[in-house]
DNA sequence: TGGCGGTGAGAGAACGTTCTCACAAATCGC
DNA sequence: GCGATTTGTGAGAACGTTCTCTCACCGCCA
């Protein structure tokens, strides 16, 4: 029993020919005559040979891998996104590194310095903050492929896989206040509290001053919700633009507790699912129903949301498909395609349940 | 700008030294001159040098990686498993490969393959079949690490995390007779309907005649459920053992449709998280409730089982500990701990909620 | 002054592939 | 039947590290 895995040169020896050869029948390239291809393959094959992939990247310079850096694999929405990679990735043959950054910049930082050592052959990922992507420099000017997902940056161009929040957001509220709602909360992790007023100061001079791929995911779906509130007339309530903070159920739950306490909005909206069902527990807790005490619209069609209450109208992003779409993105940077970048918009869908009420 | 990554021979020649001091200076290790070291961290530095890690791998024989081949990424247990292995990994180093089987044998042997060509230092898999590991054989008998995890196999000798289903099934199932229950059904996978057969056969022999590593999870679940039938001295009904046939929502959903439409029982327990979601979905469908209608106790404590009806209770499985627990045994193999395999069992939780009633 | 231990640094092999080049043998065209 | 082309094969460089040798140099002591 070999205590080292079987080499080329092994197999060359025992097909009695060269090194240069045994590649040659193996690699199904150059010319090699069908009787030593077939005695090489069966050498190959009882001595249970597997190709080094590492020297094989070495030479050819491709590891046929790819790097994820998504916030955390745990939460359903990036479980998706993962799910669609690793389906197209394996489909062509590639294999998936994956990293969380539990969107915090330095573990992002690390995570990708990780990743450029594995010499992975491109990069999917979701920035921690759009506003700081100079560690991604040196990677996009080297013609390096990178694809984003679930966000872009405007400060760096590549490709992008995203959904239209803000449009999504601003049809929920529209929708809430067509319903006669005039006292709407919508409960993110708006953090820092520094982009909240940047986005409301920026807002003031037009839609044109704010540029959504600047903002995370959740102040750029705030937007959404102003711009409801100006189409409506309503001015904007600040202590209705509940800041958990972290992007933890937890969080979220504690910020909504607050607002509860004080002077409970007539429905609420949330920015992303931990925002959901932190804010879902909250009103649970408070002992408040849905929709008979407050009206709801939730982010993204998590399992809960179908059974609670009544149903939770939710605003359902095609994760999977965001993810595969990435994924063949990316391939097609890697395979050689040098067109201008290009940010692809999935629709989110309005799944309708009963958790809106109309106000008496 | 240069087309490629700096080497280290490009830095070396920065710092005027030969290639072997640059690679002390920067790996930390033999003699240098702390002036020389200090230049050559400059040089490293100024070029954005990052070691490659493949040719670096060539040498010492070691990635700095595992790999994992789980059912799939998206089933909330599997990622839970998924993070706990990423966060220990990542703290000690290591990068991580993710693939999905499916539950198919065919797709966990070509992962497995993948898994080795790349070359990975360990592997931690969910085997889809624990009746069928002879492709493992030759990776375990080089004393390569493997762990396995959520399953064990008494034909291969592996380190494993599993939770002790049958105990937990079998405290579900006493604590439904122990209300009055009678007619209890299980829903599982329990694929194929000959290994049920055998399952019956040899319990028939005795608890000592069936080993539960040689059987799927789903399967070995069941036998907790016999035996709460044997504990209570009730036969079992063949028409209530709901065989879904796959490990998907979907196919729980049609069997458990199914088994409402004749003659349905007083309670209903399920052996994993998709057999959970499909059961009560079709519960539901069928216009029952919990647990006025029928008593449910689900597996894993997934969000949705909070809010479903007056509460679901669950038997929960530590997932992100178990996952932490894999990696850590995996990496104590990798440092060359040579001790006999250990097979660790993680204990479930019982979380009750409001899904069971007593019968009148 | 000569031997010796310690320090710092370079030359070059090794890892397991791919790939270029060279070359012998076989086949072909006329 | 002789040059030209095709076919099959091997030698050896290359990839970017790590690591083992070897060696020059310095200071110290006898």
């Amino acid at each position: 029993m070999p205590r080292h895995a079987p080499t080329l040169v092994e197999v060359a020896r025992a097909a009695g020919v060269s090194t240069a050869t045994a590649a040659r029948a193996l690699g199904n390239y150059g010319r090699v005559k069908e009787s030593t291809r077939e005695a090489v393959k069966r050498a190959a094959e009882s001595l249970n040979y597997r190709p080094n992939e590492l020297a094989r990247s070495m030479i050819t310079g491709r590891t046929q891998s790819i790097g994820v850096i998504c916030a955390d694999v745990y939460d359903p929405f990036f479980a998706a996104v993962v799910r669609g990679i690793t389906d197209v990735a394996r489909g062509r043959g590639y294999t998936v590194l994956i990293t969380n950054s539990d969107e915090n910049w330095h573990t992002e930082v690390e995570s990708f310095g990780s990743l450029q050592s594995s010499r992975v052959d491109g990069v999917i990922m979701a920035p921690s903050d759009p506003d700081r992507v100079d560690h991604l420099r040196a990677w996009v000017a080297e013609e390096r492929p990178l694809v984003m997902v679930d966000r872009a940056s405007s400060r760096l161009e590549t490709d992008a896989v995203v959904v239209d929040g803000p449009t999504a957001v601003e049809a929920a509220v529209s929708r809430l206040f067509d319903d006669g709602h005039e006292r709407i909360a919508i409960v993110g992790e708006f953090s820092p509290q520094s982009a909240v007023e940047r986005l409301f100061a920026a807002l003031a001079q037009g839609d044109e001053a704010v540029h959504p791929f600047d903002l995370s995911p959740s102040i750029s779906r705030l937007t959404g919700y102003v711009r409801a509130h100006r189409a409506h007339g309503f001015p904007i309530d600040p202590a209705l633009v509940v800041r958990s903070g972290a992007y933890t159920v937890e969080a979220a739950q504690i910020a909504t507790s607050v607002l509860l306490r004080s002077d409970p909005p007539t429905a609420i909206v949330t920015t992303d699912n931990s925002m959901s069902l932190g804010a879902y527990r909250a009103i649970r807790a408070a002992g408040l129903r849905v929709p008979e005490d407050v009206s709801f619209i939730g982010f993204d069609n998590q399992d809960w949301t179908e059974f609670a209450s009544s149903g939770i109208s939710v605003i359902d992003q095609p994760a999977y498909a965001m993810g595969q779409e990435a994924a063949r993105m990316l391939l097609s940077r890697i395979d050689g395609n040098s067109e201008p970048p290009r940010i692809v918009t999935m629709p989110a869908a309005f799944i309708e349940r009963g958790s809106v009420a109309a106000v008496r």
